[in-house]
DNA sequence: TACGTTTTCGGAAACGTTTGTGATAGTTAT
DNA sequence: ATAACTATCACAAACGTTTCCGAAAACGTA
């Protein structure tokens, strides 16, 4: 039978409703109310860090007189600091930082959304900021959105619940409302975009020279001796594919060359895509003459694919596109790049992302232009013009 | 003058000493301890986020019953459930992860240490680890050690800090005493080591099949008809080190070729070592038919160098490596190499740690091996021997 | 009617810190 | 000697949750 675990009665047990799916008892004798535990329920007791509580109870003083000498306060006896500091340093304590940051109301972190780590651009730009916070002594959170909207909401939230001092933002290319970043801009919190901004917002943004880069590689593929020349522009949803399509654009109608529909196509980023797009263009009765593209990697498939199929390179086709990488340098022939400097990018994010958590009433957004740069290689040098 | 912060008065204010460098005051009248605070002290007040303290007085009900509400309890009224809810849901309540950590005793959040995100196996495996994670409920924190012992051991303190539940980690090339990782298993927590693991600590493991993949390289570089093959190996500091080196010294005592001291070089991931090494190989009288790399970097690297030099690859040289990238298959000749399925590893990491946080009590320290997988491309394809 | 039982909620403690304020012993100045 | 002041500590509140316990009201059932 079931006897109070107080005083071991039995008759005087009555039952007294549930909780949480258990039976809930209570003894008329000593007026106490309990439920069954089932008898491991301490068994895996949680293992127990240092707390400052322990270093106050072995050396029979108060919490708050270990909290003072380990803040380096002023209001504390430095016999008694040096006791506190033996203790914490024989013990290992670490302060929680769970604690602290309920406290404080602020957790020296900041979140990280981007659409995929395993890009070299991705990964250079969390590098700097990685680099940034942490002299700054900031924590960093990361998250991917796998070029998903939904999962990126999830994460922004993820994030919040955290309690993250501020945000870092590359959106995804599905992502085409901003509620779930307005809804925290609101509330305070800084964000501060970077690569694929946002216009809708007021945040703080780093972004490249997306029109000047592509006008600057088209331009480049004109000087060369391309006259017709096709675009793989990014995801139509994507800001940045607008802006590096004006570019292409623009460097078109600066030297007197048509705009074709038929020589422009939206990628997602996928390798089909790509492929497709370029035998498109070649089926045509007119073939162009160069390929701009706003990924690398693109331009890497389309290369091996026009090798394949002896297409010669630059003399027939040349590529040009943005973003640099080892395999850009290494493919022959060789990739005609617009380097855009992720690392920079990250460090650069992070810093105004800082800026604004530590001067958050008087902090301005503004946008920051990282400066990219040309890198004229072999997928591009018909040499026609010196 | 100073005057009292409750009745004003000015005449009864004594000093009473100092408190964070501030003058602190005494009003004899009220019997009142107090300091000045600077005027904007409580200009920029944090914003706030609403609470469930916050929902509980609009409601007019206790906080306990708004947990209740929003913890599927079952001791709970429907219609209040309901208000709650709805509540919550115009203020746009989140829980305050910080608050249920530190009431719960635990994060849900793993931490990952890494020598360098920007290098792609890592990146991959980062990858992996965040996908099982996330499915598991898990957040992850990332730091990174830029191959050093001493980044790396305050990135296992401020993991720790942070209360992680369990740490997944790869040492840097630098670390050779484990103190940092020994002194948390001993407090309990979870730890998996992935790729460059640590025999002198009992964790679980996940390891690529070193030995077998050099050997398994090399002895294929043997079988292509190559009789003195040169090995760049890894830091010497790294066990993976020791491993494939004995890889590849076993491959080359089954085929009875000696193993020259000459021949093998340590490297420490850095461009300039492995071309040196490189020249330092193409000097000897007797030069290498063959070179094995535990890094595809390096032997990218060696084969820009070799073309430039004019040396024929694989005729006169031929190559192998550990770890597959975009660029082993771009770059001519494409590079043979040993995958290591990055993201697999992750995943089996996370996995495996996932479960010793859950079941910590019976959880049993093992080693899971990733097989990897020789891709033969190019740069080793002699075919002396079909 | 009377008692047992359930439902539903409030109060309070706890997680580990930091910090405002009360208190006391000792020190200096008048 | 006495008032003013300093140094040093303890206590308690607060951060936002969850959960144990107590209790009132409602609902049965004998």
């Amino acid at each position: 039978m079931i006897s109070c675990t107080k005083c071991g009665k039995v008759e005087t047990i009555v039952k007294s409703g549930f909780v949480r799916g258990k039976q809930r008892l209570y003894c008329k004798d000593c007026e106490l109310y309990f439920s069954i535990n089932p008898p491991n329920f301490n068994a895996g007791k949680k293992h127990h860090q240092t707390t400052i509580v322990d270093i106050a109870k072995i050396l029979g003083i108060s919490p708050s007189t270990v909290s003072r000498a380990l803040n380096n306060s002023q209001e504390i006896n430095e016999n008694t600091r040096d006791e506190v500091i033996r203790v914490a340093n024989e013990l290992d304590y670490r302060p929680n930082f769970l604690a602290q940051s309920l406290h404080r109301g602020e957790t020296h972190t900041v979140g990280v959304v981007i659409p995929d780590i395993q890009r070299p651009f991705f990964a250079g730009v969390v590098a700097g900021i990685q680099k940034v916070a942490s002299e700054a002594g900031y924590r960093v959170m990361i998250c991917q959105s796998n070029e998903s909207h939904n999962t990126e909401t999830l994460n922004v939230q993820a994030l919040m619940a955290s309690r993250v001092d501020g945000l870092l933002i590359s959106h995804s290319k599905e992502t085409n409302s901003f509620e779930h970043i307005k809804l925290h801009l609101r509330k305070g919190i800084p964000i501060v975009h970077f690569d694929r901004v946002c216009d809708e917002v007021e945040t703080a943004k780093v972004i490249l020279e997306d029109f000047e880069g592509s006008f600057a590689l088209v331009e480049h593929l004109i000087k060369q001796g391309c006259r017709r020349i096709a675009a793989c522009a990014g995801p139509e949803d994507l800001l940045i594919s607008h802006k590096r399509l004006n570019g292409y654009k623009a460097a078109l109608q600066k030297y007197g060359l048509p705009i074709e529909a038929d020589l422009i196509f939206h990628s997602s980023f996928k390798q089909e895509d790509s492929i497709n797009a370029l035998n498109n263009w070649l089926d045509l009765s007119n073939r162009p003459d160069g390929i701009f593209t706003v990924h690398y990697a693109n331009a890497i498939e389309m290369i091996m694919s026009l090798k394949k199929k002896g297409i010669k390179i630059p003399e027939e086709i040349a590529l040009a596109a943005f973003g640099d990488d080892l395999v850009a340098s290494m493919i022959e022939p060789s990739l005609t790049v617009y380097n855009q400097f992720p690392f920079t990018v990250g460090q650069e994010a992070a810093a105004i992302l800082i800026d604004n958590i530590i001067n958050k009433e008087t902090f301005i957004p503004f946008t920051k232009v990282i400066k990219g740069e040309l890198i004229v290689r072999q997928s591009s040098k018909k040499n026609l013009i010196a």
